[in-house]
DNA sequence: TATTGGCAGTCTAGTCAGTAGAGTGCTAAT
DNA sequence: ATTAGCACTCTACTGACTAGACTGCCAATA
């Protein structure tokens, strides 16, 4: 069992070090915290909190680093949930207001949330398993082509243009999408292809061969839809934070810039009793954000589909300001598309 | 008036710069290319390429570096249009193929030519102030929403929720969505907003009411065109070109974070003859892109509408490779927009 | 006149030794 | 359990020195 004080140096290092990015020693935590003891006493603490693989010196006479147990222990046990700001709540809610699809939504959020944690920021699109056909319209966009549109129950809006060729007309567009309407409306999107599969044989000629150019693309519509989607914002930060990654940020650039990686890494994580889920350094199962953060949480997309949003850092951030933010943009998310 | 040779010398040394990205010393330079004259000949025709400027010492013992007076007569004088490798012209032809809608198309363009050049590349939307309105539609997508989508005639579609609280009626919105078609249905963009201007006042009480929202929402979309818009892609890039950029590359991160200061930018560049716009280093109006070049072209959007398509970069790039680059991107992205 | 070899001179980058300063770990005293 | 004090260690900085790279110039040459 780890005494008290040591826990109150511990949480003196961590905070010391975010802001000061040195290693601390000793000396100037007397100085800067009211220990009412004296620096031989810290260092003391100190030797323990080394022999418990919490801190770390980087050499002989350097002071003292937190490990990514320390910052682990830190976080759970001794970090303070730091309320947001005013400002930041202002912040917020400015950004969140308008009513927006869910592209935009989520493209908003997610810049938000890299501006207010100055990390790299990730949305996850909702798993859509669960969602249904709210309205499939199909629209004359030229002489040869019509745009088919699709919008699912949470609010995602997604359009593709469909070249017909010549000669269609608009009676054929009404018939094929009232039919369409009437056999998927409301259908859940697992569903949309097998519904679906059969109207194109109710025309003949020509008609047959468009209805299924267009039943086609609204398949793969839905596809996108089952496909996992994450979206980065603040890629930019990275470049600003390099030295606190040690030496080179190369290895974190190139981990995000695969969507693949990056949606193994978020569905692995699952978030605990306080709403977040954090990885810490070599934490991660990835051996390139060996020394990154990795902070995520869950957000409900209207009741039913959840997904995530989260950041990624330096292992050496505030985690308590990090973490308030994302809980709280994750919660503004939710009641923006709960509406 | 330089001699011929003396000009060879300064090609040379801005390729070998390029490639290794070290001052070159005259005695390598007579190693790596086959002048015929010996090291202290090119020492002569290096002093004078220096008197003229350009090239520089960055120290009395060290190679001589080109300066933005030099990479500017190598790009206009001396260097060869270095035509596209086949599988470069084959990743164009991948990228681009599919039909799309403008959005989805700039942004494949963008990411296309920052991976095809390893820089940042941007693209700037079309300004849309001569194209006209192709298709209104109207959509209910809730019992309290609809959903408003513009079609413009050189494909951008354009949608947004608008909230009209409950009791609205298909019949009212098949008339009003009637009534909005033909009154802007194939007129200029600028013109819309006049002509919907009387078409709330043909209802009456809440339906009244709800087509002022929608109206307002229309007009705002059609706003949404005629501001300027710049979309960036591979900004990553910058984090691996940071020694080229003489020590820090947050100032051009600052600059490029600036739609509007990016979107002046772009408008100051007067294409030329050969298609493309060069600033490189000091050339620039921007004080933060003073270690930086900006490449610019034009592209057409269905033959009309131009705009411009670029990268920014160290001076110290590949131009030949990337001129190229830029000037094929910029025209495969107008052949595919001109359908 | 253009070119060349040679040589002195200059500057960088690296190594080495020495020093100041920060910080630790240990011990003996309280 | 806490403290003061001291010896010890390690870094970061400094100045001196050296090897190496490259230039600039000069006198010789074709």
């Amino acid at each position: 069992m780890i005494p008290e004080r040591s826990l109150e140096v511990l949480r003196a290092i961590v905070q010391d070090y975010i802001a000061s990015k040195e290693p601390v020693g000793s000396k100037s935590l007397v100085e800067r915290h009211a220990f009412g003891v004296s620096a031989a006493t810290i260092r003391n603490d100190m030797a323990l909190l080394e022999d418990e693989e919490l801190i770390h010196a980087p050499h002989t006479s350097a002071g003292r680093v937190p490990t990514d147990k320390g910052y682990r222990l830190f976080v759970d046990r001794l970090s303070e949930v730091k309320p947001l700001s005013n400002s930041e709540r202002l912040a917020i809610e400015n950004f969140m207001s308008g009513s927006a699809d869910l592209d935009e939504s989520l493209n908003r959020t997610v810049r938000l949330l890299s501006q207010l944690t100055n990390q790299v920021a990730m949305v996850q699109y909702p798993t859509l398993g669960k969602s249904s056909v709210r309205h499939i319209e199909i629209i004359p966009a030229a002489d040869t082509r019509v745009l088919v549109i699709l919008i699912t129950d949470n609010g995602r809006i997604q359009q593709q243009v469909v070249e017909l060729g010549p000669g269609f007309d608009e009676i054929f567009i009404a018939e094929l999408r009232a039919k369409l309407l009437s056999s998927v409306s409301g259908q859940p999107l697992t569903a949309v292809a097998e519904k679906v599969a059969s109207v194109s044989a109710s025309f003949s000629g020509e008609r047959s061969k468009w209805s299924k150019l267009i039943i086609n693309n609204l398949i793969s519509l839905v596809d996108e839809n089952r496909q996992e989607k994450v979206i980065l914002a603040g890629t930019s930060n990275l470049a600003k934070l390099e030295q606190d990654f040690q030496g080179s940020i190369s290895p974190v650039l190139e981990a995000i810039e695969e969507q693949v990686v990056l949606l193994k890494l978020i569905s692995e994580m699952q978030t605990e009793n306080n709403g977040v889920s954090l990885r810490i350094g070599r934490e991660n199962t990835l051996q390139e954000l060996s020394s990154a953060s990795v902070l995520v949480s869950e957000y409900e997309s209207d009741g039913s589909a959840v997904a995530k949003i989260g950041l990624i850092g330096p292992t050496r951030m505030d985690y308590s300001t990090n973490i308030s933010a994302v809980r709280a943009v994750a919660r503004y998310l939710s009641k923006s598309l709960g509406n």
